[in-house]
DNA sequence: AGCGCACCTAGCCATATGGACAGGTAACAG
DNA sequence: CTGTTACCTGTCCATATGGCTAGGTGCGCT
């Protein structure tokens, strides 16, 4: 029943086929990227997907550029990805949104470690049609999640339905961009600086550290800085 | 709470045999369990374990208490496990120190989520010979390093050896315990309290918090409440 | 009994912080 | 031109915080 774990690297299996727009034959296999830079979640998910029925691993990326270029090459109908692929996660959805945009065809599944009330929703706007948690996932519901998904239905883990639900009828308006600047005060505060020698190490007033940080506090609901790390670490954002 | 997972080809390869203490014939495999809570995780370990010449997975677990049964039960010469089990990180070090005493033939090997100072440093005080990061691991690694451990040698990954030999030469005493009243403390400080409505919360003084959060501070080297909350996030107490 | 440890309390004081006000600039899109 | 956005600055004030010293209790261990 296993035994179908291939190479690490994994030998690509077909050369890219005619991809048409349109719905592939009900007998071609449903052509998945997997996206992560963890090799022991790669072969997982690889090894998870490939002993589901109709579901075929065709490359795998560990890099933003990479999964572009895969995109590109394969034209894979399912792209299974871990947005936390470089240090910057804002970079993760803006490669959904360019991967929606030129490659409608493929359909995105997000498969995250951690849940993210601000990345979901900024996903969802972004034409990301599934997200899963990793720690969640029971491993006959990833293969069953890959093919949902490309039918162009919505998946979504257990809880984070509700979570999405619970964020739109929010008071504050969650998803609100967070600025380079106030990123970059943002680290500083978590490694325990006070705002006057953040001030002195950026080059602003103290007056400025207090603005940037005002406009984080309200934009991720803290009033504390303590609080406001916190909840910066959860949304992935240090 | 779960049953220990079998294989997935349901044969339990070997009813246990004698195992002797010392080391077993150069031609029987070193004999795998793996836990971790994440069903990717473990599939892909088990990938890429089984394609290991002279290793083999015999079981896994998901709970503390499943990896002391399947201990007991397969007497296996590697444990490869990833610590946070529960929610409670304390309570995967006892484990480990508990198997090092009680069934010293089977080697550790922690496979990490996150690199921390602290808990690399118990656990090596606790009679762990292993230290992966996931994040970090290379495919082959992860075979040659089981086989190392059993051994008996220590494997520790790039810049945890460094990390471990800096923390000792630390002025500060690291891996010195964190109470169980500090972690109340601090938990609510990561949610945003004051010390005021702390002190409120659970019925001491303000100045009890202060207090807490001035020892704490110090086992962490935090000189801020919100360098305190990155630190202690860091460091997996949170 | 003596010891260490977790836990709790008090007071003092300089400084940091949160929250509010009321402005300014530059770049860029419609 | 007008509106939006990121970015920057200032002042005011109440409160929170960090750092310190100097105690107290109860518990388990030797």
């Amino acid at each position: 029943m296993n035994e179908v774990v291939r190479t690490a690297t994994g030998a690509i299996p077909l050369a890219r086929p005619d991809v048409p727009l349109g719905r592939r034959s009900p007998h071609s296999k449903t052509r998945v990227l997997v996206a992560d830079r963890n090799v022991i979640i790669r072969i997982g998910v690889r090894a998870i997907l490939e002993r589901t029925p109709g579901v075929a691993v065709v490359a795998e990326a560990t890099t933003y550029d990479a999964v572009l270029d895969a995109v590109d090459e394969h034209g894979p109908d399912v792209l299974v990805i871990d947005l936390d692929l470089g240090d910057d996660t804002t970079r993760g959805l803006q490669l959904c949104e360019e991967i929606t945009k030129r490659y409608p065809h493929t359909k995105i599944m997000i498969l995250a470690s951690t849940l993210s009330e601000f990345v979901v929703v900024d996903a969802m706007r972004r034409g990301v049609t599934g997200y899963l948690l990793k720690d969640d996932v029971k491993a006959d519901e990833l293969g069953k999640a890959v093919r949902t998904v490309q039918d162009g239905e919505v998946v979504m883990g257990k809880g984070i339905g509700n979570l999405v639900a619970h964020s739109l009828g929010s008071h504050r308006d969650i998803g609100e961009h967070v600025t380079d600047r106030e990123l970059e005060v943002l680290k500083l505060v978590a490694r325990g600086l006070s705002n006057k020698q953040i001030a002195a190490g950026i080059y602003i007033t103290e007056s400025t550290v207090k603005f940037h940080l005002q406009n984080l506090s309200r934009k991720l609901g803290a009033h504390r800085r303590a609080e406001l790390v916190h909840k910066a670490t959860a949304a992935g954002l240090l």
